[in-house]
DNA sequence: CACGATTACGCGCAGCGTAAGCATT
DNA sequence: AATGCTTACGCTGCGCGTAATCGTG
């Protein structure tokens, strides 16, 4: 399947003309673009890169296949944002001051009843 | 960074409303989808599911999400099945029958010339 | 020779299965 | 007791870096 990382390298790599300079950009090494682009299009039965010895330009199929996928990518970051939103005020951290004694009972009873919460503990 | 496996994950565990039943269609476990939705909710920041003893269900900002996360892949799969037609044609496998004489030399050339292709031998 | 993409090899970690745990009906 | 989600632990496969290679201007 392809991934969404595989998509943004490919996007780099189609901005810079070059795996060279995407590599450098998203600090990775050419290597790992190279077989990136490779595992694509074979996915994908079709070659969306032009090798040359100057960098790399998009094939046709390659073009019209990368704007499609930023559309998606673009909607996908949209919903994202979205949600983000929706769960500000609802989620977020609390901080608050108690005295040790407290800590030891009731607290840990709250935590216990409502998880994925993290307790920080500084001893005075 | 959300990839769409998981997405494709949630997407499941949304239409079976349980992570039991979602994740035996995908042939994967429990703690696999348990573990995924976490790292939704967390990477967003926003609660995607109720967790009920029945099963579960989408909160308002999961239902949202996934609204637009689903539009977001339907556009990403056409934009694959476009390319897939445009590679059509263009490549595809390509089986020849060559005694073995010939094998040694010129077609060894060949494949150095044009990489990516792969030869198959059966001997005789 | 310089530059840029490809490929072989080995490693570390992310994602998963197993299994135990916890809460509710 | 049964059901269903969560979590701890260890392993495996995948993605990556390193480094060597190839091919062209």
């Amino acid at each position: 399947m392809i991934e969404l990382r595989q998509l943004h390298q490919l996007i780099a790599i189609a901005e810079f003309r070059s795996l060279r300079a995407a590599a450098e950009a998203l600090d990775v090494q050419q290597s790992t673009l190279s077989r990136t682009v490779r595992a694509i299009e074979d996915e994908l039965g079709a070659i969306l890169l032009d090798r040359r010895h100057s960098g790399v330009e998009l094939t046709e199929a390659g073009q019209a296949f990368l704007r499609e996928a930023k559309s998606a990518i673009e909607l996908l970051e949209r919903a994202q944002r979205h949600a983000r939103l929706a769960g500000r005020g609802k989620t977020g951290s609390l901080t608050i001051g108690i005295q040790t004694s407290l800590g030891t009972g009731f607290l840990k009873e709250l935590l216990r009843r409502y998880p994925r919460r993290k307790l920080t503990t500084i001893s005075a």
